[in-house]
DNA sequence: CCCACATATATAGGGTTGATATATGCTGGA
DNA sequence: TCCAGCATATATCAACCCTATATATGTGGG
C-alpha cells in the first residue's frame, strides 16, 4: 500500500490539501494504523494529479503559501478500488519501547519504569483521542469496525503495561548492568 | 532504532550469521514488533565489523557461501547500552488490512469476509508460535515480559474480529460498489 | 517580548524494502 | 520418478519512504 493509495483512501471522505492528509495520519483516523510523512505525500500528490488521478484547486492566501486543495477525480476512484481489492501486504508494528524492554535485566529499574510510564501514558492519549472523535454524525460501518478495534488493542497494551508493570520492576535486580557506567 | 542496533540486540543473545538474524525479525522472538530486510541487514554487519562492534568468524560451507558469523565485541556491547538508553521512537503499527477494511462499505461483503478469515487465522498462527516457544529454559524478565504483551495484544486482536464480524458484514449491503463491476 | 508552535509547501540526503542474482540440497505432490 | 518449490546463504540495486531542513508568517503562552 503507498502513499499515492493512502492519500487517495483520505481524499475519497473529501477534499483536503497536504498539509490536512498528513494531520489525517498524525492525528487522525487513520493514525492507528498508518502514517505517511510531507517527503513521500507531496511527490505522492504531484504524481496523482499528472495521473488525472486527483484534480487540484488552488486557493490564494494572504501571506502564505497558496494552498493546493485536492480532490479525487472519477478515474481516482475507481484507482482506489482497485487497490482494495489487492492482496494486502501483512501487517508490521514497530516498537522501540519493546526492542528496549526486552533487555529491561540490562538496563536501570527507573530508566524502564520510566519507559512504561510515558508509554501508558501515550496509550491513554490515543484512546482518549479515539473514544473521544465517537458520536458526532453516523459513523460508517467500517470506519466504526477499524475504530473499535484500535480501541481494543489499546487498551488491552495498556491494561497489560499496568498489570505487569511491579513484576518486570521487582524481577530485574538493578545490579546486572552489561556496562558499569 | 536502526537495524545497526537491531542487530546488535539480535547478537547480544548469541553469536549468529546474517541469515540467522533475519529469521529473528521474520518468525523468531523480535518479529511482532520489529523486522529487518537483506538489503539493510548485510550492510548493517559491513558497518559494525568496520566500527569493531562485533566480530566475524567465517565458517567454510561444502558448496555454499562460506556462513560468516559474527558475535559481539565489548565494545559493540557498550553501544548497545548507549542506544537502549537513547529516548524511543514513537511506535508505529501500518496495516493494510484495517486501511482496507475502514473502506468495507465499498467492497463486496464477500471479499470483506475473506480478509478477516485470513487475519484471523494470521493471529492464531502467530499466537501458537508464541506460546510455543515458552518453558523450554528460564526466560530472562524482559523478553517474558515482552512476549506476554504480544500475546496479549494478538489476543485480543483475534477475540475482536471474531466477535464483530458478523455485525460488520451485516451492515455493509452489497450494493453499494462505487464501481459497478 | 520572545520562543515555540501552527499553517503550508517543497526538497535533499540517507536509510529501508522488495526484487533479483547466484548456487545447491531437500522434500512433497503429480 | 521427476520436478517445482522451498530452505540455506550472501549480496546488490532501484524504488520508495522518512527525517531534517528551508521558507514565510501569525498566534498564544510564559
Amino acid at each position: 500500500m503507498d502513499v499515492k493509495t493512502l492519500c487517495l483512501g483520505v481524499l475519497s471522505r473529501g477534499e483536503a490539501s497536504g498539509y490536512e492528509i498528513k494531520k489525517a495520519f498524525a492525528e487522525g483516523p487513520f493514525s492507528h494504523f498508518h502514517q505517511a510523512s510531507f517527503g513521500s505525500i507531496y511527490p505522492a500528490l504531484n504524481a496523482l494529479s499528472a495521473e488525472e488521478l486527483v484534480a487540484v484547486r488552488a486557493q490564494a492566501q494572504d501571506k502564505r503559501p497558496d494552498k493546493k486543495i485536492y480532490s479525487m477525480t472519477q478515474k481516482g476512484r475507481n484507482a482506489l478500488i482497485t487497490s482494495l481489492m489487492a492482496q494486502p501486504a501483512p501487517d508490521a508494528m514497530r516498537s522501540d519501547f519493546l526492542f528496549i524492554l526486552s533487555f529491561a535485566q540490562y538496563l536501570p529499574a527507573a530508566r524502564v519504569d520510566q519507559l512504561i510510564d510515558q508509554r501508558i501514558a501515550w496509550y491513554r492519549e490515543a484512546l482518549a483521542r479515539m473514544e473521544g472523535c465517537a458520536g458526532r454524525e453516523t459513523v460508517p460501518a467500517g470506519p466504526s469496525f477499524v475504530r473499535g478495534m484500535g480501541i481494543a488493542v489499546y487498551r488491552t497494551a495498556a491494561d497489560y503495561l499496568e498489570a505487569n508493570r511491579e513484576q518486570l520492576i521487582a524481577e530485574i535486580g538493578d545490579g546486572t548492568l552489561l556496562v558499569a557506567e
